[in-house]
DNA sequence: GATGAATGAGCATTCATTCAT
DNA sequence: AATGAATGAATGCTCATTCAT
């Protein structure tokens, strides 16, 4: 008790009462997260959020004006959580092999979590009518062409891929195998997509060194 | 009496008369299809159907007593669209190689009509939600599958693919490179899909010879 | 065969494909009378009628312009059903007394039907907003109060009541005494009316007579 | 921080600021009590309800989420009326004859507010087919009934009543009578209403003493 | 920060009625 | 007489948003 902490809910210690805006805003954006995963956007409700949270559904647009801000709050979380993985593996800590390699096994990952992928199908098919969600979205991708271009290149440089490696084709291709098994994960057996992983990635690393 | 022509074929060229129940049935499916593209199965309004058609919404209520009876009518709409592409090519008149690269340059009239996919990206989501879309979806996925490996069964038959091959693995994959192609069509160039596309058809083809 | 059938079916030999207009009307009729019973003015729809009489909705409306018209057709009948009884009983077939008892003893024959009850209450309700059907249930009344005070009048003469007995007042008294009754027999059961039927009947008996 | 006195009364007669939740609850349900009486449950509409009250017709739902939870209000409010005169007068308070006498002087007062009979017929017609309002009613009539006959045997045991009386099927005759002469209420004259009572109550009074 | 009450625009659905055939 | 298709006016209900307290 007397050992004081230096943790987030410190702030906690002197409001008891309950959270900080920043927390609560953070609240809301999970639970309208999980919403999503579960019913969808077209199943979201703000009314549900605030309740979930335990909070009256009019408190929830103090916080959030409107409910396109309260989907831009779980926009901005999930690209974070998509922008993360990359942040793990420097280059420098592994060979570029490993980390073409490591693409692919983040997958098995959400086989745990699968709201991910749907929030994120959720988001593509918004994107087609929301410019905004469209440029979002435009710029991960473009970040992980960038990331997977440049990690390509850094092994041609190492000699582990052969040095006619078209860089840019093959970050492309490595994203659309990534799309493609995403595409089946939900309500797949994980051997199944371990399998075809497995495949693909056989099929590319061979396309990739000779 | 006389032997006059009075088939209704005659009247439907010189005063419509209105379409029969069928064809009004079917109208609707394809604006709701087309709506369903548009605005997604969350901006689905059957106001709007009724209107882009030029009937009263309650008229349309006549034809589809509820809106998941519509609903239902796009579905087997589209899974007879997207069952449709197999029918063309019989396995007698073209070899298994070829069949196999006709899968991967279907993608490319996609392009053109852009909504099949969109509408069953829509439908994906639903089957999470919807057990009844999700068998569909699924039974729609299994005859893909069993095509798949029939072909690739009747490749190894033929000498065109090596012996061992695994030809339900072989199918998995093919499905996912598609599924991967499709989830990039949307927005990007079709000469940027087609140079994907090509490079994943190579692989699969240098893993089903040797 | 070829014996001539001199029912009323007559008109179905020329014809066999149907009932008659007026048959059609009366088939109607009865089902709405049914289905009022069923459901209440509330739940009645010409569109039910229609279907239980086997003949499509639009069709119901050549029979009967509007619902009210229908509604109309039930009201006729029932005041003809409630107005029968009375004249089985004549008054020169039967004593004064019995003919009061004769009252009191066709609400036992109520709890076999009940439909009758039901509606005439439906009726009562709607005659607070249709001043047409509160004048005819208004006439329903006066014609049984007639006749029960004429009945009351010839007791009288007959010597069976006492000489100075208001028959005015009589009649209302074995009115409201029946209505009373009527108002409790459904749900109930037959024993239980006839008890507290056989009370009233009694108590309204020592009046009459001393 | 003074001593102002700044309590709500004082506020409600200024600025009437509102009625309350509990409040706006009880004037729906009188208005929608009194729209039944003007046209039935037939005729009830949660937009005209909204409207009398002066709210928009979503704030309604707001307080009642679906009309029947509305309906229900107004049931327990009937409920609660008819069953508020007997807790006026007390056994002890009076004699069992004045008690008896009470129920039938009380229809008088219903010819000035007739709403509660009519209220009430409408109750026992949904009770056919909502088996909900048929316990009510039931529970209603069996404590009325309660009452009834522990006055006839108080009256009994007072010496008011002959020894030999069945109180119970007095207490059914009284609840018939009175049934009676409610159904025949509405648009009629309160003196021909009282002569009926009058001379009901008279045979029954003869029958409960000798 | 939080809440109860209120609001307006909108939604799928119902239903009596109409009309050309 | 009968029918399929169509229509307009409701009807109960939903939901994001607002606002005084």
């Amino acid at each position: 008790m007397s050992k004081i902490n230096i943790d987030t809910p410190q702030k906690d210690e002197i409001s008891p009462a309950g959270p900080t805006g920043a927390e609560r805003r953070q609240q809301l954006i999970l639970v309208a997260y999980q919403l999503i995963a579960e019913k969808g956007f077209e199943g979201l409700r703000t009314r549900a959020v605030a309740e979930r949270v335990g909070i009256n559904h009019a408190t929830l647009h103090y916080h959030f004006p409107t409910k396109e801000d309260l989907i831009q709050g779980v926009v901005d979380y999930l690209i974070q959580q998509f922008s993360a993985p990359h942040a793990v593996l420097h280059p420098a800590q592994a060979s570029s092999l490993e980390l073409v390699r490591a693409e692919f096994s983040q997958i098995n990952q959400l086989h745990q979590v699968p709201e991910m992928i749907i929030v994120l199908d959720e988001l593509s098919l918004r994107a087609l009518r929301d410019p905004a969600i469209a440029k979002l979205l435009n710029e991960m991708d473009k970040g992980w062409h960038s990331y997977l271009s440049e990690l390509l290149r850094s092994g041609v440089r190492q000699g582990a891929f052969r040095v006619d490696l078209d860089v840019d084709l093959g970050a492309m291709v490595i994203m659309t195998m990534i799309k493609g098994i995403r595409a089946d994960v939900i309500g797949k057996s994980q051997p199944r997509t371990e399998r075809i992983s497995a495949l693909l990635l056989a099929q590319l690393e061979c396309w990739l060194i000779d």
